[in-house]
DNA sequence: GAAACGATGTGAATTAATTCACATTCCAAG
DNA sequence: CTTGGAATGTGAATTAATTCACATCGTTTC
């Protein structure tokens, strides 16, 4: 199964909820039931699930261990991955806070920056060390991922050495665009972009289209 | 026209862009340049131009001033919005800095913690009130925008007097999705999940599908 | 054990997003 | 002035995403 990169992003959110704000004792979940905790729709979620080669149960809805097992195998593949936060200011050190612990597979081993105040120490429990240590250390700890925080002004110039070092994803706060070759994977986030869409859409009427509001699970008529 | 949140999306990079990262000396801008500088097709941000009502010139292509004239026009309408950050830890006092003074209808006039270490003083340029002072606040100072940076744990609560206080729009930072009243925009980032996105797309072969990686300007055959 | 219920799984229909392809336009060169 | 070229603007085609609608099936109830 070849699953679309939307997919596969409400697949991880899925994961999300069910492995960290799912209540304990309820071993099964509905189709209905996660599609709420995300705003979508029922049909949407079964959808998505049919992706995984598991298949839940009709009256009694997913068993969500095994979901949860299902869904690392297809987004995981049991693969661990190795991550560096570069540019270790101040959203690069919230980073690391942030996503320390968070998900098993993708360890946050290291962080590089040009102040020497920053680097050689350790900063929320990751080191830091100075750029000029970047291709070295990429290699040498087998960093698969870097969270790019430097300025726009670095950011293309940093992807490129950490390309050249063997990196092969990108996740990118940066706000400019960066290239990377095919074969490395970029994500980008771009933050400002993100505020002004809720600007947007405070101010006028209109409703993100795809977004089902409240609650709101309906069931279908039967004839 | 009413157009759909991808296209907007797509408008605020052209603008940023534009404004930020387009040569000064070049007036005009061909479709095929702004599209390779976000790696879409030049006939997709023709199609997004187009919902402005402002038309290039066929040889030329488009005058950059009077596009983002356009732009403005449509995305903001001109309104300006008071914005708040509520939680001033890390994350929070990384977004302050970040977004300081990057879009000029945007100001983050306050920020907001319950640790009373961060409260009563001014971070990055940012007074920061403790919580209790949250209501009386957001409706003094015509707050209508929220970025959400708290735990998990307190973001439904801490949304829910957002809201009360009449907020009309949040940037969701915490790590769970939640739940306002329509009317409300919301705006959620999930940091996790963009990172196992790229994890995701680095083990397999699978390249996101929409995506049109390297600068790829393709011109059309003419019969 | 039979019947009713309430969920899933999934073709088919619909709707949305993107791309194609080309007529049109306007500048530039001759 | 005329011609040619290189871009735009946009119907139409295509492709992707979502929703509908319902057959199906495992549980529970009687």
């Amino acid at each position: 199964m070849n699953l679309s990169n939307k997919v596969m992003g409400r697949l991880t959110r899925y994961r999300a909820l069910l492995t960290e704000y799912f209540p304990k004792e309820k071993t099964y979940v509905f189709s209905h039931e996660l599609a709420a905790m995300v705003s979508l729709s029922a049909s949407q979620v079964r959808r998505d699930l049919m992706c995984l080669g598991y298949f839940g149960v009709p009256r009694y809805g997913y068993e969500v261990v095994e979901l949860i097992k299902h869904i690392n195998r297809v987004l995981d593949a049991g693969k661990l991955h190795n991550v560096a936060v570069v540019g270790a200011g101040n959203l690069g050190q919230a980073l690391m806070t942030f996503l320390e612990s968070r998900r098993a597979t993708l360890r946050i081993i290291a962080a590089f920056d040009d102040d020497p105040r920053l680097s050689n120490r350790v900063i929320n429990g990751v080191p830091c060390h100075p750029m000029e240590r970047l291709e070295e250390l990429v290699e040498g700890k087998e960093i698969r991922i870097a969270i790019l925080c430097v300025p726009g002004s670095a950011a293309q110039r940093v992807a490129d050495r950490l390309v050249k070092a063997g990196i092969k994803g990108i996740l990118n706060f940066a706000p400019v665009p960066i290239r990377l070759p095919v074969g490395v994977a970029l994500e980008e986030i771009d933050i400002t972009s993100h505020l002004e869409r809720v600007a947007f859409f405070t101010t006028t009427r209109a409703t993100p289209s795809k977004e089902r509001r409240p609650t709101q699970v309906r069931l279908r008529a039967r004839s």
